[in-house]
DNA sequence: ACCTTACCTGAACGGTGTTCAGGTGTCGGC
DNA sequence: GCCGACACCTGAACACCGTTCAGGTAAGGT
């Protein structure tokens, strides 16, 4: 059969992973599927577009039935953290539409919706840097920082200072 | 007199203010000194690097005098805002270094090492998010959403939590 | 007067996102 | 069984991008 919008994202978010988003790009996404740059506009407007499928595709796994905002969160980085440069994409991608996603709603009905885009924000903004820092460090450039445990306790620790900030209020 | 480092980095601030970080490219900023894209490659070891230059610059700006962490953060936030996609510029530049900037620093002083880390990621998130939705309604696009007011009263609040959360660890 | 150095030119390379005219095969209706 | 519509794709092209390189030109120190 030929190729679905869906195997373009799927397409898409293989060449993420296996190159970096610095990578990815229409060509070798083209490329991966075995067609002509041309032909994924068949499928996408356009790069950023197909980009914020990427996104949604990568939060879709997010776990929303719990009640403890500490662990959706955990999930959602776990997400994040999960595909290459899986936290660039997906902050990017939410900067266009703040306020729309199923996380934020499912946070703010947990936290009101302060403490949840403050939450975000935060997930958000240390997980793109642990992923930077971890990719620069298997670069070998940047060999000291923070190890892989340290940062996961550091982000717990920021999101309990979120938390009992919320409580406060 | 030739150009001199500090004539590229202002350029290129100048073509970021007047264009956006899209259109930001080396051709554009060497134009704007009336010079040849390779000459710029005398003063800059690449793009990435002539970015980090351009943070440097718009984070100098912040005074880190005070001694409320409030103030700082909204310094910071108005010299984020104060140039077109500088938050995207700063936040990009520092994932590289998180924990290298002096703003971090005076606030890690105040509040703690995993406090002013919070903060400074949420000041970042914000900041980017607000400048995105800033922009889209001038474009048109979404021409809904939180009004300027709204948006800074939302990051005072934010503020307000993490520092609130600070103070009850 | 000479040499070094800082700055710049001009051309080129390989890559990028995107558009467009046209081709091809499959599927539903007659 | 035919035929039109439509989804999907090709191949070429356009205008840009970051970066490199060999060479040129002028100023400043010795």
């Amino acid at each position: 059969m030929r190729n679905s919008r869906s195997d373009v994202v799927a397409a898409a978010l293989r060449v993420l992973d296996a190159q970096g988003l610095e990578f990815c790009s229409m060509r070798r996404v083209a490329a991966e599927l075995d067609v002509q740059p041309s032909a994924l506009y068949h499928h996408v407007a356009d790069k950023q577009t197909l980009l914020a499928l990427m996104a949604d595709e990568i939060v879709g796994t997010v776990d929303l039935g719990g009640e403890n905002p500490a662990g959706i969160c955990a999930d959602l980085r776990r997400a994040l953290l999960g595909i290459r440069d899986g936290a660039d994409v997906v902050a990017t991608a939410s900067a266009f539409r703040l306020g729309a996603s199923a996380v934020e709603a499912r946070l703010g009905e947990l936290l009101g919706e302060d403490g949840a885009r403050t939450l975000l924000l935060y997930v958000f903004g240390h997980a793109q840097s642990t992923q930077t820092q971890l990719q620069a460090r298997e670069l070998g450039v940047l060999p000291d920082g923070p190890s892989p445990v340290e940062l996961d306790a550091s982000f717990a620790r920021g999101v309990g200072i979120i938390l009992d900030g919320v409580r406060a209020d």
